[in-house]
RNA sequence: GGAGAAUUGGCAGAGUGGUCGAAUGCGGCAGUCUUGAAAACUGUUGAGGGUCACACCUCCGGGGGUUCGAAUCCCUCAUUCUCCGCCA
């Protein structure tokens, strides 16, 4: 959530920017600096209160001590009303700090000054593309077919044991992804992200501090029937962001940077039809998440660090793809600038979203607490990065389409070393 | 799941009703000494709110209570450790 003092300084710019995200944050924010305002009112009070009541209790222990009980009584009950006070005033300074965040939970984060403007993914600026697109063979089949046709996933095995969204990897298929998710971790630890293993399960405060709650509720499972606070996993950067959460580090600890493999677990209520099918949309998918903890002056730089990184993996995967700077209308609610990442599934004709890479600036880490100490000593909030390297089905998806030849498909030959196997 | 013990500042560890935001040690930072470093010595060193700056307020696992006054007493939840049970 943005910083009160930030709004409060900066109030027509936020909301100038915020009309990127095509809303009107105007009232919103004049509610907030009210509410700020009012708040710092009833906490003035409340503190003059508690330093009378908290100055009457010294006289009395130093009368108790010199043996005056009955001028100690006197004054005891002058404290009533104070404790009264003191009660009456803190409620409502709960109350208003309260509705001040709940407030501020419903604010978006300020888009960054590239961000462009526009509603839907329409609008979305593409800022490169890269690989050629294979020219196919003329029977050639979209992933959902082939996968029948290789018995590599088995979409209806999936809907037996759970539901449907859950797919069941067999064989070279079960194997191939394997592959893959080796094949991100080692990269991303070979350029410096830290491999970690995180709990597929976050409780209410996590799912707060990167953001997930109270927007979005309803599109994670909820493990309440064990622990209302328990909800399953969207994504790894949930659990992995959190690691940080209320720390305070040094100057010298930044950056941190992570790398996790996790399943993703979302809701994905109501989506059905052609651009679900088969691997498109899951309600339990794979991904491995890269994840930077940043000094706000290189936080852009470390969002270009990290787009570079993904495209290297992409190169090396030889994946046509192409890379986009999301628009204010898509842009997500925690994110101050996003680049999506692209790869055309040459038997769907069209673009599948495989990584999203973003920069939350200090967002996140105000919900969070993540704070460090500069080079003067001064306590900053921290800037908070995470993208996917990758999301697994739709790499698969494209690897699968592209890779297609009529007697068996292609393994890109990065990945032989880790499947073992050339062909499917 | 059952029984017992514990949770204090970056770490270790004192503190059982007032003068405790909290002794002491280690660590960190600054200085003295040194060609430099180490050692030694001296000083300094938690966070949040609030203020132009002070003052002041809050925080000793979380929440609630008793009291004029709580790190200290009571209730409750969480976590950790030990023993028992169960188990990959």
């Amino acid at each position: 959530m943005l910083q009160v003092a930030f709004i409060r300084e900066h109030k027509e710019d936020v909301i100038k920017r915020l009309t990127k995200r095509n809303i009107d944050a105007s009232q919103m924010i004049e509610e907030v600096i009210t509410l700020d305002e009012e708040r710092r009112q009833l906490q003035t009070q409340l503190d003059n209160t508690l330093a009378e009541s908290n100055s009457i209790s010294k006289e009395i222990g130093a009368l108790y001590k010199s043996g005056k009980a009955s001028e100690a009584n006197v004054l005891k009950e002058k404290t009533t009303q104070l404790k009264d006070d003191s009660k009456t005033l803190n409620e409502q300074l709960n109350d208003k700090e309260e509705a001040l965040n709940n407030l501020l939970y419903k604010i978006p984060n300020v888009p960054h000054i590239s961000v462009p403007t526009g509603n839907t993914d329409e609008d979305n600026e593409e800022v490169f593309r890269e690989g050629a697109i294979p020219t196919l063979h003329p029977n050639a089949k979209p992933h959902w077919e082939l996968v029948k046709e290789y018995d590599i996933i088995d979409f209806e095995l999936g809907t037996k044991i759970a539901g449907a969204g859950f797919p069941v990897y067999k064989g070279k298929g079960a194997k191939l992804q394997r592959a893959l998710i080796a094949y991100f971790l080692d990269k991303n630890t070979a350029a410096g992200y830290n491999e970690v293993q995180v709990p597929h399960l976050v409780n209410e405060a996590s799912a707060l501090g990167t953001g997930q709650l109270p927007d979005k509720d309803g599109q994670m499972y909820h493990a309440a029937n064990v622990d209302p606070s328990l909800y399953l996993i969207p994504t790894g950067e949930v659990p992995a962001t959190n690691i940080y959460r209320g720390d305070l580090l040094t100057n010298t600890q930044l950056p941190q940077a992570l790398t996790t493999y996790t399943p993703c677990f979302r809701v994905e209520a109501g989506s059905y039809g052609a651009h679900v099918r088969g691997l498109n949309r899951l309600h339990q998918f794979d991904k491995v998440e890269i994840l930077r903890v940043e000094h706000p002056d290189r936080s852009y730089t470390a969002l270009d660090e990290m787009v570079n990184h993904i495209k290297g993996i992409l190169q090396e995967l030889k994946l046509p793809y192409r890379i986009l700077r999301l628009c204010g209308g898509d842009l997500g609610f925690t994110s101050a600038l996003t680049y999506d990442f692209e790869v055309f599934s040459t038997a769907q004709d069209r673009w599948l979203e495989i990584s999203s890479v973003s920069n939350f600036e200090t967002f996140q880490a105000n919900r969070l607490k993540l704070r460090f100490k500069n080079q003067d000593g001064k306590i900053q909030l921290c800037h908070t990065l995470n993208g996917s390297s990758l999301a697994l089905p739709r790499v698969l998806a494209g690897i699968l389409e592209n890779y297609q030849t009529e007697d068996g498909i292609q393994i890109p030959e990065v990945l032989i070393p880790y499947t073992g196997f050339n062909k499917i």
